[in-house]
Formats: structure tokens, C-alpha cells, sequence
DNA sequence: ATGAAAGCGCTAACAT
DNA sequence: ATGTTAGCGCTTTCAT
């Protein structure tokens, strides 16, 4: 592959003109640039990103890590990451930690040896002390799960106000005995839910019976069927139960058609996160939609602007519920 | 940060010294390693992998091209890839084509200039003679859909025999008028599923019926679902199908839930993929298992070893029917 | 065993 | 408007 070297050759110029017309910064004669555009074709020639990164220290690349690819939660926000990260010349790599520190370790080093230029991280489950060391130097943003401390910004909903919105709609449809099927609560927005689901409790006088709430640090549908079984093995069993996240719901909507139980009649769900199976299921799942494509958009757009060095606020972005079979009636 | 002068300045030795000890490519006294180990800990230094890669020529990362993020059958054959590559010293680059050309053609750039060394790609959608070109120059492998002429190593399974398998099984049952939902037969894939479906009829005297064949271009749910309802308006409705993937089948097992046909009973249903949901539904699905993991460690094997000038050949792996309730009896 | 120096391909400051 | 030159951070001959 031709270099910037043998494309100035041939057009008879330097090699300064040839960046110049690469990069259209500063005018050429019209007249050259027509001689180094026809060498740059005759040669094939490609520049070089190596060269021109290792000249400008920055690699137009930035990480975006979440726990794991199986997760479909996270494929509609990354493609607004994509969409908005390539419209402004960036490339994205998705990175799976696997919820493991040596993974971990991998992705902050190539931020700080130059291999990437920024972080948006997703995944919970993320040593937030290391990366907020590592957002000294550099430019990291959160989306979903984000830091009680608020230094690195962050663009997330609002969790508690969702869990609220879910545990009204369940109340007003009759149902006491609530179940929370909710994730680790070494999480944030695990806990931020479950202050949501409680808040509810209190105002409509319901108990908090601590048997209804199981946590789970399986976040797939097995962890969902799980959770289902023991509920179900429950002295009083509750008539309805928040999951949160639809592969959990999913899993538990599993475990209620093997036994038998007719959902939303003898047990209505609601799951968390508007996956496109949730809409698949039979019954069909009412969960919380988040504007996950808006979400991947905002994070982008912050990060980048935090690389070029402007200022950036954290956003919280709307939910929605979206009401579907599993709790008609 | 840091960079090597600095570090042999604060070890008192060179530049090259350092790039010994951090290679270790020479042998260096006990003495000097150890200095140049406490310069390095005490600067906190990091090698610039941009450096180094234009040094060397080489970026180290992997393009997996996939048509999109949405389609679960991709990932675990991406953590296939992602773990042998890791393993060898590789990241992998996630690119989406969206079946866009343009976006094709910046991961195809992004080999051509240096920023990757080599492309695996699962995207069935993709410029193959483009791909055949930069093929010359530089290392790609092919998964899952693979190129007839062969000129590209590819890992593949055999989807003729596994579409008869599948045949096979639902005619033993009984089933007589069994329609196919296909994909756009410009895929390989496609085609060749479509050549099992047809040798087992011949094979088991049974007419091939045109209008049971639905080729749909929409691969997800909805696209399963309008097969579906297509075939449920034909005069003589078929009593099984075969869908050349699990979210067809997950689409056409949720209409024929709307429009209260029970499965298996009045309709018998087979996928192909063995995605996770597949597990989920109601009834569970029979699908064909491909090894995807070992699909994935199989590409990136084959792609490393082309880029350190190993020679490669392509493979087929097996595959495996997964009977479940959407076929029993 | 170690150091000096060249060079990977590019861009930008400075000079003309 | 264009050319000259230095240098981004690293590795690797070639000397010593």
C-alpha cells in the first residue's frame, strides 16, 4: 500500500500538500489538487490511520462496555451509540467484561495507552473506584447504572419513579399480594426500584412482607424461572409480581405456564426494559419501556463533546409503561 | 502520561533498553531490568499501543462484521471469537452493516489503512466481490454464509442435511403438508436449506407445493408472524413448518397462539438456531443446534493463523436436531 | 549487554 | 500557495 510519500512523488508535490488536500485544512490550487487527487487514484492510496493517530495522540475510537453480548437490553441502545459515534467520525467497540476485573483491566489500559480515546460504560457490575480514577484523565461517560456520587456523568432514568408507576398500576387493578423479582441489590437502580416498589406499598397501606421479595444474581431467564418457583412455593402466594428486567419476567412467565397458571388471570407480571420478545410472548408482557435509542444517542453526544473538551451535564431521559396482556383486567 | 524516554531517563538507561524489558526480545542484566521495572511503576507508564502498532505495522483488532446487533444468533458465536482472540492477543471490533453499503465500506477501509488486520464476517448480506477483493491483499474469513466459489476460508454447517433432518423428523410424525418459511434465497443458506426441505419430500414421495414455500426479507418476529398468517389463509392449511431461523419461528408461533391453533397439535413447528429464547416459549421450540462458541473459536483460529501466514482450510461443523414440545407427537 | 539512530506515516509550525 | 522540517512513541538494526 502506497504511502503519503509516493502520492506527493507522483503528483510532484510535498507530502505537506498532500495532507492538505486529505484533510482540506488550509487552500490548495485548485489546479494541484487535481494533480494529487489523480495520484492519490492512480495509487490506490489509503492513509494511513496509524500514522495520522500516532500523530494527532488520538484514536477515534471509543469503548463501549456492558457485562455481556446475550443481553438484548443493550443492543438498541448501542445502536444509537453506533449511529451517533460513526456520524461524528468515531468507531465503536463493544466490550464484553463478563463481569470479570481482568477484562476489566484490558479495556481501561487501552484508554491509557492511546488505543481508545473515551469510555461509555453500561455495565453495572463495573469497579466504579477504577473508573473513577481512570475519569481523571480521561473521558468516560455512564449510561443505565451510574455513580450515587455523581462525578462521572451519566444519562439513566429514573428508576424509583418507574418501579412506582409499575407497583400503581398493579395496585389499581386489585392486586395486594405483590412480588419483587429484583436483581443484586449491590446495584443502584436494584435499589433505586425497589424504593419505588415500597414507596408504592406504603401509600396504598399494603404490607412489605419480606418473602415477596426475592433477589436473584442471575439476571436470565433461568434466574426468572427460579424466582418464579419459589414464590410459588409460598405459604400465601402473591397474585402478581414485578420483575426487573424482561428476561427475568420472561423466565418467570415460563415457570407460570409449566405450572399451570393462567397469567394475567390468577397471576398478572410485569417485566422491565421493552425487549422485542416482550412483545412475543404468550400472554404478551407489560413492562417499562426506556428510550434506549435516545439513551444511546445522549451518551454518545456527551462523550464525544467531553473529548472536545466541552462542557456536559448528565440527563435523566423519560420512561414509559406500556401496558399489554399479561396484566389486562 | 509517560512515554519510554521518560522511563529510560528515570531507569538511567535508553529508550531501546526499555522497549528490551518491556518485549523482553534481548537478554538484560537482572540489574537494569529491575531499574527500568521501578522507572516504569513509579512513572505509571503505559506503552502507547499507537506507537507501537505504527512501528509494527499491525493494530491488533479484528472487524466481525454482522448484518445487525439485534439478532440473538450472533452472540454466542461472538464470545466464540471474542475469547480465542483475547486469548491470542487480538481485540475484536464489532461492526454492524446494517446491509448498508456505505457503512460496509468503512470497515472495509478500516483494514485497507491499517486501523484492523483482518475481517471475519457472518453478514450474509455483504459485497461479496468487494469482500473477494480485499481479499487478496489482506486476511478475512468467512462464517456461517460463505462464499460458493470457495476462494475465501470459511467455517460453515451443512444446512442441506440439516434442513432434511429437520424434514425428516416432521414427516416421521406424520406430517404430510409442511410449509417452509424461508429467508431471501440470494443467501447461500437459503438455498441450500431450501435443497433439504425439496430432496426430503422426493425422497418421501411427497408433492412439492409452491405455495407452501414463503420467502420473507424480514428475518425477526414480525416477518415469522406474516408468514404466518399467509399460510393460515390457504385453502388447504399446511400442519407443520419449518422456519429457517428461531425468530421466524418465535414470530410464526406467536400468530398461530393469536389466532388459538394449538401447538403441537394442530400445527407442529421446527426453527433453526437454538437461540436462548427458544427455551422460553410456550411451547418450547425444536430447533437445529449449530456449535456456535466452537464456530467462533474455529473463525478466529483461522483468521489469526492467516495473518501469521499460517495456511487455513475451511470447516464444517456438526449440527444437532433439539427436539421439544413444538414437535412432540 | 547496552546505546545511538533511523524510520514506521502522518500533520503542523514555520519558512518561503 | 507550497515546501521544509520536526516529531508523535515505539522497535530494531547496527555499533560498541
Amino acid at each position: 500500500m502506497a504511502n503519503i510519500h509516493e502520492v506527493a512523488k507522483q503528483a510532484g508535490v510535498s507530502s505537506a500538500t498532500v495532507s492538505r488536500v486529505l484533510n482540506n485544512t488550509s487552500s490548495v490550487t485548485e489546479k494541484t489538487r487535481q494533480k494529487v487527487e489523480q495520484a492519490i487514484k492512480e495509487l490506490n492510496y489509503e492513509p494511513s490511520m496509524l500514522g495520522r493517530n500516532l500523530r494527532n495522540s488520538e484514536s477515534r475510537l471509543l469503548l463501549v462496555l456492558i457485562p455481556n453480548f446475550s443481553n438484548p437490553y443493550y443492543t438498541e441502545i448501542i445502536n444509537g451509540i453506533e449511529d451517533f459515534s460513526v456520524e461524528r467520525g468515531y468507531n465503536i467497540l463493544l466490550c464484553e467484561t463478563d463481569s470479570n476485573p481482568t477484562r476489566e483491566n484490558t479495556f481501561f489500559n487501552m484508554v491509557k495507552n492511546k488505543l481508545a480515546d473515551g469510555i461509555i460504560s453500561m455495565d453495572p457490575t463495573i469497579n466504579m473506584a477504577k473508573l473513577q480514577e481512570l475519569a481523571k484523565k480521561h473521558s468516560i461517560v455512564l449510561c443505565s447504572e451510574y455513580d450515587e456520587l455523581e462525578r462521572i456523568p451519566y444519562v439513566a432514568i429514573d428508576n424509583e419513579a418507574a418501579a412506582y408507576k409499575v407497583m400503581k398500576h398493579l395496585i389499581r387493578l386489585g392486586h395486594e399480594n405483590i412480588a419483587l423479582i429484583n436483581s443484586d441489590e449491590k446495584f443502584l437502580y436494584a435499589r433505586q426500584r425497589r424504593k419505588g416498589y415500597e414507596r408504592a406499598l406504603k401509600e396504598f397501606d399494603l404490607p412489605l412482607r419480606k418473602e415477596y421479595i426475592y433477589n436473584t444474581n442471575n439476571l436470565d431467564f433461568q434466574g426468572g424461572a427460579q424466582a418464579m418457583r419459589k414464590l410459588l412455593q409460598l405459604d400465601e402466594i402473591p397474585t402478581a409480581a414485578f420483575a426487573v428486567s424482561d428476561t427475568l419476567a420472561i423466565g418467570a412467565l415460563k415457570e407460570l405456564n409449566v405450572k399451570g397458571m393462567d397469567v394475567p388471570d390468577a397471576f398478572a407480571l410485569v417485566g422491565f426494559d421493552n425487549i422485542s420478545f416482550s412483545n412475543m410472548t404468550n400472554p404478551t408482557l407489560t413492562t417499562v419501556a426506556q428510550p434506549m435509542y435516545q439513551m444511546g444517542i445522549a451518551a454518545a453526544n456527551m462523550l464525544i463533546d467531553q473529548l472536545q473538551g466541552k462542557p456536559v451535564d448528565s440527563v435523566m431521559l423519560e420512561h414509559e409503561l406500556i401496558i399489554r396482556e399479561s396484566t389486562l383486567n
